[in-house]
RNA sequence: GGCCCCGUCGUCUAGCGGCCUAGGACGCCGCCCUCUCACGGCGGUAGCGAGGGUUCGAAUCCCUUCGGGGCUACCA
């Protein structure tokens, strides 16, 4: 029998890296074994349902690769694959419950319930429903107060539930004693808990790998599996992402829990998921930088640990680099061109002169960039009309100091003479001039020059930039420095 | 508050009773390379939360304590 494990985003937002974090885990587990890996939207809160977002989740799984088996968008033997359109397979099932005992009617207001939950804070006792509606048929129940005409319908928990599971991850675990649940909503929706055993039931889920969060919770589906009947799946309580504060990752302290952050910053589907498998997990042999399918060869439940990683940007840095230079040059500026296209400073489609400096310029910024947004700013002075070029004004306060302007005339006037247009030649030019002819320090003589050819303080390599800048253009920028520092 | 989960360098982690005077990676610091910044190379910094046990021996097992986190909805 093979093993079968989904997802269940909520179509709420922006897709969340958590989502994605589970997964990687679910596809490593599944591909390993030859089993199936399924995405279930799971829409039951009408409230806060946000349009487009469910494209946004397959959009982002594709992005980094991570192919499901089965889902709303491509269907499968247990379709539909969204919970608001299976809305009449769970009513039979909360029937039964009622039928069978299990379950019962509840007409009590929100506002009932809430002024229940505030009192048995104020007199610190455990909150839970407290049964007024058990036992009482819709007569009995109406004739009291807090009563509204649609019920809901709610799980009867025993005095003795099932507390305790097993984890593949973490052993034996206990939680905490459920109270009375809602299963099934007033306006006929169930909630998570009811429709997450219904299909994972029904969709031969074996595995139900989420996050810590949900541990609290099991007890009620270890009773709802046991009262309907159904073998219960193995259970994986994944670790909870962290904020830096060690909170559970929110998008207001972590700009990375959006994974349409990672898009916009210019990180590598490769390197996100690289890095999304270094925590909480590690290989047996330590490796740090692997791809998919060999973390998916060696993956074991066991290895994953259960302290809560904090999201650090840092080492997802350096290994978004990494990928970056593994690239070829061909690849690295066919990823890189977006990011250009977004500053403005390519046309899309790119012009064939646009194409040819961006393929010059990759082996220049190849290593300079740890993500790919960082990319506009180092390279705009090639790509730049000359009437938008425009020197760091912070940077020419502190360099474009009166002593330079001879520096600059001279490095003008050497490049002008130059008989040929080349990186060697306008280095051994450059260097004669200002350092054996001027006696300055290369350090100090190049920094000026610099700052005039490409605006910047840090650029990619100076006789490089030129050359590809050409000779009229770097000389023009020369020489406008020159204006420049004469009228300060 | 109640219940539950968790606790190795700043961060990600290795470690599952002796191989640990705790290893790797990122970060940080220093040096080298060098036209800036990177890349690369070399070196360094830093940790088993605390207290009791168990044991010949504890980062590893047990207890307590402290700390962090999660849940406590007709949200997932």
């Amino acid at each position: 029998m093979s093993v079968r494990l989904r997802v269940a985003p909520s179509p709420t937002g922006d897709p969340h890296v958590g989502t994605a974090y589970m997964s990687l885990f679910d596809l490593a587990y599944a591909r390993q074994q030859g089993g199936a890996f399924v995405i279930r939207i799971e829409d039951t809160d009408q409230a806060r349902l946000v349009e487009g977002s469910e494209q946004q989740v397959y959009d982002m799984l594709r992005w980094l690769g991570l192919e499901w088996d089965e889902g709303p968008d491509r269907g499968g033997p247990f379709a539909p694959y969204r919970q608001s359109e299976r809305l009449d397979t769970y009513r039979p099932h909360a029937e039964r419950l009622i039928a069978e005992g299990h379950a019962y009617h509840c007409w009590c207001t929100g506002e009932r319930l809430a002024a229940m939950r505030e009192e048995q804070q104020r007199a610190k006792v455990a909150t839970g429903y407290d049964r007024l509606c058990l036992g009482k048929t819709r007569e009995e129940r109406a004739a009291l107060p807090g009563f509204q005409e649609a019920p809901v319908v709610r799980m009867r928990v025993p005095d003795d539930p099932p507390l305790t599971f097993v984890d593949l991850i973490r052993g034996e675990v206990s939680a905490p004693r459920p109270d009375d649940q809602v299963l099934l909503k007033a306006d006929g929706f169930p909630t998570y808990h009811l429709a997450v055993v219904v299909d994972d039931h029904l969709m031969g889920i074996t595995h139900v790998v989420r996050g810590e969060e949900w541990i609290s919770s099991t007890p009620k589906h270890l009773l709802l599996f046991d009262w309907l009947g159904w073998e219960r799946p193995a259970f994986v309580h994944m670790p909870l992402l962290r904020n830096a504060d060690k909170s559970k990752i929110s998008k207001r302290k972590n700009p990375a829990t959006r994974l349409t952050w990672f898009v916009e910053q210019g990180y590598l589907p490769e390197a996100l998921l690289n890095f999304l498998g270094l925590l909480g997990y590690s290989m047996p042999d330590g490796r740090e930088v692997f791809t998919f399918d060999e973390m998916s060869a060696e993956f074991d439940w066991s290895r994953v640990k259960t302290v809560g990683p904090v999201f650090d940007l840092d080492k997802l840095a350096w290994l978004n680099g990494h990928y970056l230079r593994e690239l070829t040059e061909d690849e690295f500026t066919r990823r890189a061109v977006p990011y250009l296209q977004t500053a403005g400073l390519v046309d899309d489609p790119p012009t064939a002169e646009q194409t040819d400096v961006v393929g010059r310029l990759t082996p220049l910024v190849q290593t300079r960039v740890a993500v790919l947004s960082e990319l506009p700013d180092l390279v705009r002075f090639a790509l730049v009309s000359d009437d938008d070029f425009a020197v760091d004004p912070t940077a020419s306060a502190k360099t474009f100091l009166g002593e330079v302007a001879p520096w600059l005339v001279a490095a003008g006037d050497a490049l002008e003479a130059l008989p040929e247009w080349a990186t060697a030649a306008i280095e051994e030019s450059l260097k004669q001039t200002l350092v054996e002819g001027m006696g300055l320090k290369p350090r100090a003589a190049f920094a000026p020059v610099r700052l005039a050819v490409t605006g910047r303080a840090v650029s990619p390599p100076l006789y490089e930039s030129m050359e590809l800048l050409g000779r009229e253009r770097t000389i023009a920028r020369l020489r406008a420095a020159v204006v420049d520092i004469r009228g300060w």
